[in-house]
DNA sequence: GATCACTTCCGACCATACCT
DNA sequence: AGGTATGGTCGGAAGTGATC
């Protein structure tokens, strides 16, 4: 049994051990505060502003994870009697107990260990970091029964080879040809590659782009809810793990922010191109076309609300916060995909930018928990 | 201390939005 | 259409202050 002391700031921590995952939106950033943030322009020099330090409506309680023999810094926030507790098959708490089977649990067995970068760090972080907008169209909405049919890629940035663009074979009847106009036709032919082919020149593709040392962030509209958890399960079914360094962003909440502020519910990206009067190239619902109104979309987003790449990296701490904070309240069925200490604690930390005023108190209520110690977090033992 | 009115908190529920 | 997230409304419980 391991157990590890989590420090309720996860902002000062200097080094921990994080086991990853490809069922998370990548678990491996830690040591976030707005005191160290500097910003750092996103990559299309026209757009002006990008970087200005925009006025924050939240502040974020800081967090940290420890893991015994790993600590080298003394701590100045006070620590919690939080702990993370391995107990082969449950994850125990005070008021609360969360059973996990032996068999599920043994997909987590893959430890890594990740040097967290010490707050200095974080301005070359983020100019490490390499923004790229996709899109993919499938055969319909179920990632369990339905299929990737094409994807396309963008590199924010531009340059050389900046756009990629395939078919996808499902080796399926497309039944939603109305939707996008891709045929069975179309894809179910030799010359289109499988996804389980496909995967491999992705991954070189994206790294082809991706700086020495640095990471991606993947963007995508409705990300969280569509285009990522289908990424993950076509990758799960080629049995090939989502890269560690690839970190996801959803503009839907970010066109949902804007348009709130505009005066409007809307914010589809048929509604955000026509509200930033976005000329669409070629078909709509193709993923080449999406992906391109897409990056235009990102940068006026960007632009708009006065995000700097810091603060898209900030997002993408809220996003997979959410996602476990959500995880946890629904039980243990889902927290058994998601116990990831560092991830967990992010939860805690993105809980000030909870929308839903009902669910922000649910996570409040979680976030006491943790802080307590009723609420036990799974970590891997090696 | 008992009662009442008012405010605040919280959970439940529903409608809507988003992706293909 | 399926799954997920958000936002709004409603009603009950709890807290607070004024009045008798």
């Amino acid at each position: 049994m391991i157990i590890a002391p989590m420090n309720l700031s996860i902002f000062h921590g200097s080094r921990c051990r994080v086991n990853t995952l490809a069922h998370l939106w990548s678990g491996s950033l830690h040591s976030w505060t707005r005191r160290h943030i500097t910003t750092s322009k996103l990559h299309d020099p026209k757009v002006p502003g990008i970087g200005g330090g925009n006025t924050k409506k939240w502040t974020r309680r800081p967090i940290t994870t420890k893991t015994e023999g790993s600590i080298n810094t003394p701590q100045t926030s006070k620590l919690s009697s939080i702990r993370h507790e391995v107990l082969d098959e449950t994850i125990s708490a005070t008021s609360s107990s969360l059973s996990i089977g032996k068999t599920e649990i043994s997909q987590f067995q893959k430890l890594q260990y990740c040097e967290v970068q010490k707050e200095e760090s974080y301005e070359s972080l983020a100019n490490l970091l390499t923004i790229i907008c996709f899109d993919i169209e499938t055969t319909g909405f179920s990632r369990d029964s339905d299929c990737v049919i094409e994807i396309a890629l963008q590199v924010l940035r531009g340059g050389k080879n900046s756009t990629f663009q395939t078919l996808v074979n499902p080796n399926k009847f497309v039944p939603n040809t109305k939707v996008h106009g891709i045929t069975s036709s179309m894809v179910n032919r030799r010359d289109v590659p499988r996804m389980k082919d496909l995967i491999p020149i992705l991954l070189q593709y994206v790294s082809s782009h991706q700086m020495p040392g640095g990471k991606v962030l993947l963007v995508a509209h409705n990300a969280r809810t569509f285009d990522v958890p289908f990424l993950i399960s076509e990758f799960s079914r080629c049995s090939i793990e989502v890269p560690s360094d690839w970190l996801f962003l959803d503009t839907l909440p970010l066109a949902r922010e804007l348009m709130k502020i505009e005066g409007s519910k809307k914010a589809s990206q048929k509604d955000l191109m026509e509200h930033f009067q976005i000329k669409r190239e070629g078909d709509a619902h193709r993923a080449e076309s999406d992906v391109k109104g897409l990056t235009l979309i990102l940068r006026r987003l960007t632009f708009d609300l006065k995000l700097s790449t810091l603060d898209l990296l900030e997002r993408f701490i809220e996003m997979a916060g959410h996602k476990v904070a959500h995880a946890v309240l629904k039980g243990p069925s889902v927290v058994k995909e998601l116990c990831i200490g560092s991830v967990l604690a992010l939860a805690a930390g993105s809980l000030w930018k909870m929308h839903h005023w009902n669910e922000q108190r649910k996570v409040r209520t979680f976030y006491d928990l943790l802080e307590k110690g009723e609420i036990g977090v799974v970590v891997q033992e090696e």
